[in-house]
RNA sequence: GGGAGAGUACCCAAGUUGGCCAAAGGGGGCAGACUGUAAAUCUGUUGUCAGUGACUUCAGUGGUUCAAAUCCGCUCUCUCCCA
């Protein structure tokens, strides 16, 4: 199967500028295309998970991603879809976060032998002569057109700056580069990149008089349409240190019944073939899927060993066993005791369990807090010295988050 | 540049004859029940803390008052109309 077909069958692919060639092109050629990202946060989150995995099957094709990364444009802000303007970033910051964003990509993108090629439109964007820029580029761009851009819609009720209205052109500047430099002829994005995308393909024909391609790929979003991978906390990073493995593995296990085929198709290698046979699961087989998803994806993402690590420890907390070796975990000193005790409310504290000790006061009248599987019932509660005495106990708030204190 | 209006907690949004306001309602979050570690539903809860009390909040700041989210002055931000 070609890769354009395996992107199509997962659902992956949302909007072609020409189905047809695109199709030839990517199965006769070997060729370069670039996907670009926004270094705007130190952590890549679920929302990029989708760009770096078509870009992995991509790759895995024989193609050559090109990772731009954004550190021209990341100064200004993409508006699209945005309600407010983002905040302009220091160049340290934007460096420091290209290079996490590598780290992380390294998981599912060959880097090696120029397998990959990075680059940052900075070097190019931040040279750029006001003057000679407008004339050259400019003026290809019709204002009304873009207005009229279903991406400006939005703002354009609560107000776009002209600062940001300039996203597009750089954009679309990037990718004239990127065919000249390079000979990139293929951009992809997200879906809500169209607009950007299309300004670019127009770019190189009214310039250059070349013809190249764009592709967006469906969002990841849940069945109720919202973006997905927004929790309580913020967003699922893909960073271990801003999100443990366990954690990013129950993400993916709990998630909703109507999102676990769109998931596994979109977010794991797994065979399509194999992925058909779980269409027609319903009820609790279904719930089965979710940890196969859940364990496939946290190997992408994390390894083998971690994903293994994380489903065994879930298995035993939500069978009631206790495999406590891979729960996410806090160390306390016997300093933090007084008089022998700590009280349950700053273990919850200590353990991020709760927002401020007066969540946890609530929480614990609720019911909803134990220590090694005996329920808190007050506040007043507090944990002995003598509680320690294997090392640790198990602190748990509701019924899915678990936290071992260690004694040092 | 001229004129009109708005800024309330995570979000939306009431409240502006000054006290009964830590502030209605909805969404979201959290916990409990029921379940499949899902969804739906029901219940409770949702500023902070040393929690039958104290403290800090209604864009910022300075006033008036025994008392201000509410009244007055200035500042900032946003929206709309005119240029």
């Amino acid at each position: 199967m070609s890769v354009f077909d395996e992107l199509k069958e997962r659902g992956l692919i949302a909007q072609l500028t020409n189905e047809e060639k695109i199709k030839d092109l990517l199965s006769s050629e070997k060729i370069r295309f670039y996907i670009g990202f926004d270094p705007t946060a130190d952590s890549l989150h679920i929302g990029h998970f989708i760009q770096v995995m078509v870009m992995a099957h991509m790759q895995r094709a024989g193609h050559i991603p090109i990772i731009l990364f954004g550190g021209g444009t990341a100064m200004i802000g993409d508006p699209s879809g945005k309600s407010d303007m983002r905040k302009m970033l220091d160049s340290e910051t934007i460096e420091y976060n290209a290079n996490q964003f590598k780290k992380q990509m390294s998981c599912l993108i060959d880097f090696s032998d120029g397998k990959a090629i990075m680059v940052n439109n900075g070097d190019w964007l931040k040279d750029l002569k006001y003057i000679d820029f407008i004339r050259e580029i400019g003026v290809h761009f019709s204002v009304n057109r873009m207005l009229s851009a279903e991406c400006y819609k939005q703002r354009l009720e609560k107000g776009l700056s002209f600062f940001e209205l300039n996203y597009m052109v750089m954009q679309s500047y990037d990718f004239l580069y990127l065919r000249r430099k390079h000979n990139c002829v293929m951009q992809l994005g997200g879906d809500d990149q169209w607009s950007n995308i299309i300004g670019g393909v127009d770019l190189n024909r009214r310039v250059d008089g070349k013809e190249v391609y764009g592709m967006t790929f469906n969002l990841l979003l849940t069945s109720d349409g919202k973006k997905m991978g927004k929790t309580e906390s913020g967003a699922v990073w893909l960073d271990r240190e801003k999100l443990s493995p366990y954690d990013f593995y129950q993400y993916w296990r709990n998630i909703d019944d109507a999102d676990v085929m769109n998931c596994l198709k979109m977010l794991t290698f797994l065979p399509m073939d194999e992925i058909r046979k779980y269409e027609k699961y319903e009820g609790s087989e279904l719930n089965s899927v979710k940890e196969l998803l859940a364990f496939e994806v946290t190997k992408l993402i994390h390894s083998q060993e971690d994903a293994i690590n994380a489903r065994n420890t879930a298995k035993a907390l939500f069978s009631g066993a206790a495999d406590v070796d891979n729960m996410p975990s806090i160390s306390i000193e016997s300093s933090d005791f007084l008089d022998g005790a700590i009280s349950i409310i700053d273990l919850l504290a200590k353990a991020g369990l709760c927002l401020s000790k007066g969540d946890a006061r609530r929480v614990i009248k609720q019911g909803g807090v134990s220590v090694d599987d005996v329920k808190v019932k007050t506040p007043f509660e507090t944990a002995d010295m003598s509680q320690f005495d294997k090392g640790f106990i198990v602190l748990k708030k509701g019924k899915k988050q678990f936290v071992k204190i260690i004694l040092n």
